[in-house]
RNA sequence: UGUCCUGUGGUGUAAUUGGCAACACGUCUGACUCUGGAUCAGAAGAGUCCAGGUUCGACCCCUGGCAGGACAACCA
């Protein structure tokens, strides 16, 4: 886990970074440093959270310190065990470990429930009995000041019989709310006496019925923190609203020890996609996307099954940095992060997408030769891997043309180009069929510059299969989702999915070389001048099914659009 | 006409706390290349939201503006 990280001078450190390191030199927090990752367990965690989660786990590490995983599961109604499974496999994948430390919110339900009582106990917490719009229309606006509840001043006796009543279940839902007593007229909306329990008669996917009264979020996430004995709370900017509340309870409660604080900091945005769970879910349900894991979606599952490393994921979040501006990252800098990542690691393979026949006439027929190839040329250690040669070829079609511009180092008519880890060739002529199309190209090879001898250059490298060897598999190639860098931009009355790229997803049956022969799900490959690919789940013994992870960079289409 | 937060190249993040702005992505050259990839060398691109002030000196401190964002669920 110690990725470099040359997008910032050594020794620079981020604004939590900096707090921590004051905090240590102060010994403000005991000398230690415990932070957490609290996913509500609601949805499925995206790239944004790979963001959060390497903070948290990659501060703890950094400083020596622990992560503890926290489900913030206070409502029921919308949380479930198939939501804590895959976030805890997508943590695990990404390579961090929260050790024996999973813990629930509601594993603190009896606790948070003496707190309350505590609170009530010193006048600074009451059952209210206005309805839910009630309340919200006595909150009032941010620039004029609430209503003072009814309830507000009632005994705390009174308070504290209700409020065990409502956990025995004697209510209905919505009739009772527990609030603290803050104060209605504050310029902050969140200290306008904020609900702290309401009736619930769901079951929880941890204490089934045992409760049926579950705390906000606002009092639950806190008083966890405190409980975990966390030193740093991290959270994202539209928390920072919260924050005085955050202290309130603190500071309203007897706490002893380190008390946790909370800090915020920007949440990623990457352009070309959308983050919010609202949309990501409208893609999953509407079929615009194959579920949640379709390799378009920038879900972490997603992302894994496009062919991304968690190597890639965690560089990438150290590159986006941290800070509390909003921002918006390049989608070009996740891709260049990929590249980095399995131009050093994956093998290389030819592989011909889009194939057109190709003849070399002087190759004598039925003739096989095996050449070697180089498995990774940045692991030479890493040795060869033989590919068949033959008189019949496949190569990729746009590799070839009649009519060729100034800079064209393909193939044409009369032009030599070498084949990759065999011979060079020349076009001597092309067969077409009726419509023009080309049908065959034909070649003459020379059998003095077989790949490895020292012989002589020219311009262009192609690569190809060959027809009587190669091995055909089902090509994915996923593009970005999006046609516009902010896809929730659009005029009146439209929609973000109008702006999807209609060509994000395109099936090629390609040809690959026979080595690719034994591949399982999940491997990764460059094709040869093409891109990354990983060989999809979708596989099977009859046919290798790949998705292209990322193209590689190509100068040469970058030349023709200008 | 409230409270809080944020304004640094196209994008993101720095500037060791006051010494005229660095790094990464992207872009553009060129070299090299049996991947038009990678690599290597180089270039362009901001004078730090604006206006005052303090200071020998301000991205940094002060004052006043402006712009953007967050906040009015019994969501998190």
């Amino acid at each position: 886990m110690k990725e470099e990280d040359k997008s910032k001078p050594a020794g620079s450190l981020n604004f939590l970074e900096q707090i921590i390191t004051k905090d240590l030199e102060e010994g403000n927090t005991q000398g230690r440093v415990h932070t957490r990752f609290p996913p509500e367990p609601n949805g499925y965690l995206h790239i944004g959270h790979a963001k959060s989660i390497c903070l948290n786990f990659g501060l703890a590490i950094k400083y020596n310190g622990k992560c503890n995983l926290r489900f913030d599961d206070t409502n029921p109604t919308k949380e479930s065990l198939e939501y804590v499974n895959s976030i805890k496999k997508d943590i695990r994948w990404l390579g961090f470990d929260w050790e024996e430390r999973e813990y629930y919110a509601s594993d603190y339900f009896e606790q948070l429930y003496e707190m309350a009582v505590s609170l009530i106990k010193k006048g600074r917490a009451y059952v209210c009995e206005m309805s839910g719009e009630e309340i919200a229309a006595g909150r009032g606006t941010p620039s004029t000041p609430g209503r003072i509840s009814p309830w507000r001043d009632r005994p705390v006796e009174e308070s504290l019989d209700i409020f065990e009543r409502m956990r025995n279940g004697e209510f209905p839902d919505g009739s009772k709310v527990l609030r603290a007593k803050i104060d209605m007229a504050s310029p902050n909306m969140h200290m306008r006496d904020p609900v702290m329990y309401r009736i619930m008669h769901a079951k929880h996917h941890r204490t089934d019925d045992n409760w049926c009264i579950y705390p906000m979020y606002d009092w639950a996430h806190g008083q966890s923190d405190y409980i975990e004995n966390i030193t740093h709370s991290i959270c994202t900017l539209e928390f920072e609203v919260h924050r005085p509340l955050y202290d309130w309870f603190l500071d309203n409660l007897d706490v002893a020890g380190t008390r946790p604080r909370q800090f915020e900091f920007a949440r990623l945005n990457l352009n070309y996609t959308v983050m919010s769970k609202r949309k990501l879910l409208e893609l999953v349900e509407g079929g615009y996307v194959n579920g949640w894991d379709d390799p378009r979606m920038p879900t972490i599952s997603g992302l894994r099954r496009r062919g991304y490393t968690p190597a890639a994921i965690r560089a990438f979040s150290d590159k986006v940095g941290v800070a509390k501006r909003e921002n918006v990252i390049d989608m070009a800098l996740l891709e260049h992060c990929i590249r980095e990542d399995l131009n050093k690691n994956a093998e290389r393979l030819l592989c011909v997408l889009d194939p057109v026949k190709l003849i070399i006439d002087n190759y004598p027929e039925g003739q096989t030769e095996e050449l070697e190839a180089i498995r990774n040329p940045e692991r030479p250690e890493e040795g060869h891997r033989m590919v068949p040669f033959s008189k019949t070829l496949y190569i990729e079609r746009n590799d070839f043309m009649e009519d060729p511009p100034k800079k064209f180092f393909r193939l044409s008519p009369g032009k030599e180009v070498r084949l990759k880890y065999a011979y060079i060739i020349k076009c001597e002529n092309v067969v077409k069929d009726e419509n023009g199309g080309i049908r065959e190209i034909h070649c003459t090879y020379d059998p003095e510059t077989k790949s490895g001898k020292n012989t002589r250059k020219v311009k262009g490298t192609l690569h190809w299969v060959s027809a009587d060897h190669a091995v055909e598999a089902e090509v994915r190639l996923y593009d970005r989702l999006f046609d516009v860098e902010d896809p929730t931009d659009v005029p009146e009355g439209g929609d973000f999915k109008d702006n999807m790229n209609p060509a994000s997803l395109q099936t090629a049956s390609g040809l690959i070389e026979p080595s690719v022969n034994g591949s399982a799900p999940g491997e990764r490959y460059q094709f040869e001048r093409t891109g990354y690919f990983c060989i999809d789940p979708d596989s099977s013994d009859e046919k290798l099914v790949f998705n292209r992870t990322a193209s590689l960079r190509d100068s040469w289409a970058k030349m023709n659009k200008k």
